[in-house]
DNA sequence: CATGGGGGTTCCAGTGGGGGGAAGGTCAAG
DNA sequence: CTTGACCTTCCCCCCACTGGAACCCCCATG
């Protein structure tokens, strides 16, 4: 399988499987004439890949999920540790995004968003905002 | 000003600021010596820098609201308009991370985390995972 | 007056996760 | 035989910085 269909199956661009490649994620064969020679299981590597990538999980991230996918040994717990550790990470990012969301909402709540120059929006930006409460109910 | 005095008041890093005046957000004077000479109006441009960025506008949108700041005869409706437009990337940042989440969850929910292999979230995401419903109550 | 330390300056390289595009090899169809 | 769709490597670009090297400047101290 070269490079293009395996790109469409994968649901990976194909200069993000050869990316993957270069940093070591996937391993394919080469034919004689040195295109790339994708098998099931290198498939198979790259839809778990581009899964985990579309999940938020960093490279790093998915490069121990792989080694772990890959280890018939593995205990699910490790995996489970990994997973939670991400979803802590997801979570603190939604916060952190909701706080940016009250402040901004707050803002331009004030403004009047008229022909006028006076901008309560700019303004909060160039004096010293008070903390907007974040929200911190359902993260 | 020096720049270390400029940083500390803004709540900058130095690195920052010389980057900033290398895209040309600041342009501070130079003394005869070529350190960096802040006025207050640089001070307060970087305090109003650091404030938008802290609310995850992008640099372009920055140097637009800055643009706008700088600008008395501006319609508050335009900087009405740009931080309604940001407020939407932020909640549609927010929806996808909550979708990631509820995904994650399901499949961590499934997961005995013991010492035995078989694992429902490497499983999860090495098969096609069914759409969880991406908690779209509240953005 | 030398010296030390804590400023400052420039430039170069790297981050993460690829994307764009050039220059050229290969293959199947017409 | 040519065309066009693939494929290959290579290098630079993105964002918004950050780290580090090598060097300059100023002030206080011995």
């Amino acid at each position: 399988m070269n490079i293009g269909e395996t790109a469409a199956r994968a649901g990976l661009p194909p200069k993000t499987i050869r990316y993957y490649e270069e940093i070591g994620l996937v391993k394919p064969m080469r034919d004689n004439n040195g295109y790339r020679a994708f098998r099931e299981a290198d498939l198979h590597k790259l839809t778990f890949l581009a899964r985990a990538r579309a999940l938020g999980f960093t490279i790093d991230g998915c490069r121990a999920l792989l080694a772990l996918y890959e280890d018939d040994a593995r205990a699910s717990a490790d995996v489970k540790t990994i997973a939670n550790k991400h979803l802590e990470e997801i979570e603190k990012k939604i916060v952190d995004l909701k706080s940016m969301h009250a402040t901004l909402t707050h803002l331009v709540k004030e403004c009047a968003g008229d022909h006028r120059p006076d901008c309560p929006i700019l303004n909060g930006l160039s004096s010293v905002a008070e903390p907007v409460d974040t929200a911190k109910s359902e993260p």
